[in-house]
DNA sequence: TCCCAGGGATGAC
DNA sequence: GTCATCCATGGG
């Protein structure tokens, strides 16, 4: 599979850099969390990427957030946005304290936040994410922005995915996802304002409106919602975390992923998503053994 | 080689 | 409404 990798490229030279003040923030482990498949690290350990569609690179010193751009293109309010760094993450920490089993994922991860992502992308990255591991969606990400967009560095739009076709989209290896993401994306182009309107619909009802967009099921709804609206009460249950929650919560008994779900909005309320991304991450990175 | 991965669509019941 | 089966692909 012919690809360009990003080190191949002409290397990006960025002429600003932006700090901000992150006292409570874990970029290494927000970026690597599999909230986002776009992000590339590098040697001294920056990240690589599009915040917004904006070329970038994301460095933390300390208690500093460095975001290097191309002239003064980035905004402010927007990385503040883009990474939530204005929520007080004590109300989460209160959740993971009080409870042994998620003690270690605090530890280790404490500052993890919850992205805001472009929903376009979100919707895109997560149909690719269907039974498929993260390594893969990271490197279909990059062949989708290398042969797909304007700009090889940053995601292609609905319209630009809209316009190719199924055999493309295999030869980038999306395998039996490539319909449904030609689909969905096909849809989105012809009206987007179906899409944002999700913004201010509720949980219930968004992510009714989400699973009809082809390829995308109750687990890629809840992703969408909470990686692309910022929607915190959605719980996506995928393998790691059903694992997680069978072994510590439901005494390893077979329960429906939806039942896991309930109960994780019933324990954790408006927070739940934030206490699945801590598990989710700790699980998959074995800080907590299953 | 087999197993697994941030599952969804489909059809049977 | 729930459940089994099939679906591409490549890393481990």
């Amino acid at each position: 599979m012919e690809f360009m990798s990003t080190e191949l490229m002409a290397p990006k030279i960025f002429s600003s850099c932006h700090v901000f003040n992150t006292p409570d923030f874990n970029l290494l482990a927000t970026l690597e969390s599999g909230q986002v498949f776009g992000f590339t690290k590098e040697a001294d350990g920056g990240f690589l990427g599009a915040l917004n569609q904006v070329e970038v690179r994301l460095r933390q010193e300390e208690n500093h957030l460095l975001v290097e751009t191309e002239g003064e293109t980035v905004l402010e309010e927007a990385v503040r946005r883009y990474f939530d760094l204005d929520r007080d993450l004590n109300l989460v920490y209160s959740h993971l304290l009080s409870d042994p089993r998620l003690k270690p994922a605090h530890k280790a991860f404490k500052g993890l936040r919850l992205i805001r992502q472009n929903p376009w992308e979100a919707v895109a990255g997560f149909i690719v994410s269907a039974n498929n591991n993260v390594k893969r969606i990271q490197g279909i990400w990059q062949r989708l922005s290398n042969s797909l967009s304007e700009n090889p560095r940053i995601f292609p739009s609905a319209s630009a995915i809209a316009i190719s076709n199924e055999p493309a989209l295999r030869k980038i290896g999306l395998g039996y996802r490539a319909p449904y993401l030609l689909a969905t994306a096909r849809k989105i182009a012809d009206s987007p304002e179906r899409l944002t309107q999700i913004d201010q619909t509720d949980y219930e009802e968004a992510k009714e409106l989400l699973m009809k967009y082809p390829g995308v099921g109750s687990k890629v709804a809840d992703c969408i919602l909470l990686y692309g609206f910022h929607k915190l009460e959605a719980f996506p249950v995928d393998v790691w975390v059903s694992r997680f929650m069978r072994k510590f919560y439901f005494r390893n008994r077979k329960v429906s992923e939806k039942r896991i779900g309930l109960f994780a909005r019933k324990r954790w309320d408006s927070l739940a998503g934030y206490v699945q991304q801590y598990l989710f991450h700790a699980a998959r990175c074995q800080v907590i053994k299953l």
